[in-house]
DNA sequence: GAAATTATCAACCACACGGTTGATAGATTC
DNA sequence: GAATCTATCAACCGTGTGGTTGATAATTTC
């Protein structure tokens, strides 16, 4: 007795699940490439195949539906938060540069959404950086990175830095003549940070 | 007989120079805050403190308003490009970076639009990239960073670094406490952003 | 100061947008 | 297989949008 006998695949005419999934999909490439405002509901229902009133139907709207989406992220993101042997500083950023590589969409969605500052804090978001902040005191005493630097800025510059490929696509093409969204840029720009982190090593271990 | 006779000032009732110029200065708010997709015309008029047909009638519309500040912006990119004796790599950034946050609404507006990628690729753009990577390895040469560094790379780095404050104005005040636009913000982050730089000379000459 | 030009505004318009409605066909249950 | 529930769609709707029109008042020209 199984509970799901479904799956007479492939020629389905009523699926849920994948309605969502498309739905989703289209969602991240259209809310990525133009933002929230400059997003159209039919266009996402377009390129998902599906009629727009599923939208609705699912999510409750575009505003739903971009809450449906951040909401995916952030429980992506806790993903490489503990790893058990602490990575060096390069590593970590490296792997965070990747990140944002694999998850481009979402990235961009939430950079999309960062612009458009409304003024209002996010205690979480307020709370997450002073541990991170934290953290990297931690590495500053260990010598991971000089002492004149405030960890507070370096902060900031890692994190604009990890996005660049997400938030100039041109100029990742101008520059490197690489797709933004590839692989290779992705290991080539996270190799080049890692490095770049490394200089500032005062080697004391 | 002075051409320009102009000015019972103060309460001159029609002024087109004035009127312009407040459209200019509203539209910059607007599309710096919400994007261009984000904006309404009715909103710049009303912060403007203007009828809204008058943007038709001065720029066009909307798309030639936002044009016009796009090129005021590039009239007064060009200024720090040729200065006598060229800056240390760390001066330059700072300044790059104070530029940003004086700059602060046409380098949002810039981002926004940059961040709506079409994929077409501007040539004016690549040349000018091409000569600052060009600068940028003779400045490697000269032991300003190191040699395992791709100038490429290491430039939209700086870009982006350079641009955080006007990209994450919330980790700004999450991360520092200080109101992104402020000069006090800027003095303090090209200052740390040019350390950093200083710690990757090689200290040659 | 009469005529012509220019700057300004209130009202209007066509349209595209996000969302809703009502009908229907596909699944599921009994 | 009848009844019920669920997923889907085409058509419609109210609203907000960017833009236009036509009138009018301020200014400049002669």
């Amino acid at each position: 007795m199984d509970k799901t006998p479904r799956r007479a695949p492939a020629e389905r005419r009523r699926d849920p699940e994948r309605t969502r999934r498309r739905i989703v999909e289209a969602a991240k490439a259209e809310f990525s490439a133009k933002g929230f405002a400059g997003t159209r509901v039919s266009e996402i229902a377009a390129r998902a195949g599906v009629n727009k009133q599923l939208i609705s139907y699912y999510f409750g709207g575009k505003e739903g539906l971009l809450k449906a989406l951040t909401a995916e992220w952030q429980s992506k993101e806790s993903a490489f938060a503990g790893t058990s042997p602490p990575p060096s500083l390069p590593e970590l950023v490296r792997g965070y540069v990747t990140g944002t590589v694999r998850e481009r969409d979402l990235t961009r969605i939430l950079i999309w959404g960062g612009l458009q500052d409304d003024g209002e804090e996010d205690s979480s978001l307020v709370k997450q950086m002073r541990s991170d902040v934290e953290d990297l005191r931690r590495r500053q005493a260990e010598g991971e990175f000089p002492d004149d630097l405030d960890p507070a800025c370096l902060l900031l510059m890692l994190f604009a830095a990890a996005a660049a490929g997400a938030i100039f696509p041109q100029l990742v093409r101008a520059l490197c003549g690489q797709d933004p969204a590839s692989e290779e840029f992705g290991e080539r720009y996270g190799e080049q940070l890692a490095r770049l982190l490394g200089h500032l090593g005062t080697a004391k271990s």
